[in-house]
DNA sequence: ATTAATCTGTGTATAAATTACACAGAAGTA
DNA sequence: TACTTCTGTGTAATTTATACACAGATTAAT
């Protein structure tokens, strides 16, 4: 496994290959909370365990299009936008053998994605994030990472994904902050701030259904 | 180079193993001005290429246990405190194989490090970093991101590794500043946000050589 | 030694951004 | 029809960031 050669980096000149691996903490959001798409591996190590899907990266595959294969495979999710979050890469963070994982978040709409089981898996979950069971792996602190990531790019940028319809109310996008956020936003003050981004249209359609008549918002084009 | 096992993380029931390599942007703070430790090559590909230094990933080392080796095998700066920038993995950006690059970027004191090439390496320089010249592989990418890294924990923390010695003046500190983040900053604005941060200490002492005699700081222990 | 030049050290006024807060109208529910 | 609940809106207060000028200290020049 350790071979020289021209063709390594300048300053060590003998080489180690490693399996590569990427994880992906896919958020989504329901019944006004917000969720992570966690499976239950049907195989050791970590057998019965539940974890942040992942697969090994493949030959001639970028690590994107590695999670987006992983993530086709698993949900039926397609051409996601991902976000790289960071690498992992401690001797024994798996108990077999060295992988050095790569981890990244996607936004999603669960209802939009079937959760069946499939390679490897037993179980398929939209797990809230207050409810997380101990994961397997070092994946608690994946999970946590990535949210953290995801806060911080929130609080900087309009950034909900596919976790909403293509239309809907300054109230829902609110509560979706909120649940990311972990914390109760004034609603006056979220409204003004989200509106002078400039990135929303209102439609002047309103939400049937729902007491005040919310206007219905979507993104400028 | 493809083998199925139960050891694979649940998705991707294939393995692919692929080089590892980690890349160090080595920024300094010399006669005022932000530097970068750049390496040359002396073999293929890239040869007489300028490059950041970097190494393959070892067997039984994490990737910040890999990047201190790189640059104690490369300068003799040992234990430094790195942070992580971004993940590499196009790939074609390795011409002779495939390689996937993890970047760190560190500060140090130029003064306190010999130039000397290693393995591998013709030349090594402090490059100012409006001067750098076309770097080998995609390390243009790569110092633009570490030093965007940069500038984003510069804007929030007191950070400057060991750029500066022991003991300094605000004025230097500032010039620091400015060097990283390219604009001039308002002396008192500047002085004012760093000092109710309340992590520097006057030691009442004064900087000889200088005209107008500033205060010497230090960090509080 | 005197003078000139340059750098340090400091406060305040202004502008901008963030936060706190209350009530009338619309739609659903009883 | 009355009642409840949610939406939609403006302003004052606070905090944060920005702009700006001069006196004292030290070195450099003569």
């Amino acid at each position: 496994m350790t071979k020289p050669g021209p063709m390594d980096t300048a300053v060590s000149p003998t080489s180690y290959e490693c399996t590569i691996a990427v994880e992906c903490c896919v958020f989504g959001f329901q019944d006004n909370v917000l969720k992570i798409l966690l499976v239950k591996r049907s195989i050791e190590p970590f057998k019965d365990h539940w974890v942040v899907p992942g697969g090994v990266m493949r030959e001639g595959k970028t690590l994107s299009q590695s999670v987006n294969d992983v993530l086709e495979n698993l949900t039926g999710i397609k051409k996601m936008s991902l976000e790289q979050v960071a690498c992992y890469s401690a001797v024994d963070r798996h108990p077999v053998k060295r992988v050095v994982s790569i981890s990244f978040y996607a936004l999603v709409k669960p209802e939009n994605y079937p959760t069946i089981p499939k390679n490897y898996i037993s179980d398929i979950k939209w797990y809230e994030l207050d409810e997380l069971p101990k994961l397997g792996f070092d994946h608690d602190i994946l999970v946590s990472d990535a949210l953290n990531k995801l806060k911080e790019n929130l609080k900087e940028h309009l950034v909900f994904g596919e976790l909403l319809p293509d239309r809907f109310t300054l109230t829902e996008l609110q509560d979706l902050y909120e649940s990311i956020l972990g914390e109760n936003l004034d609603r006056r003050n979220f409204r003004k701030k989200i509106l002078q981004m400039n990135l929303l249209e209102d439609t002047k359609e309103k939400k049937v259904g729902v007491k005040g008549g919310p206007s219905l918002y979507k993104l400028k084009k």
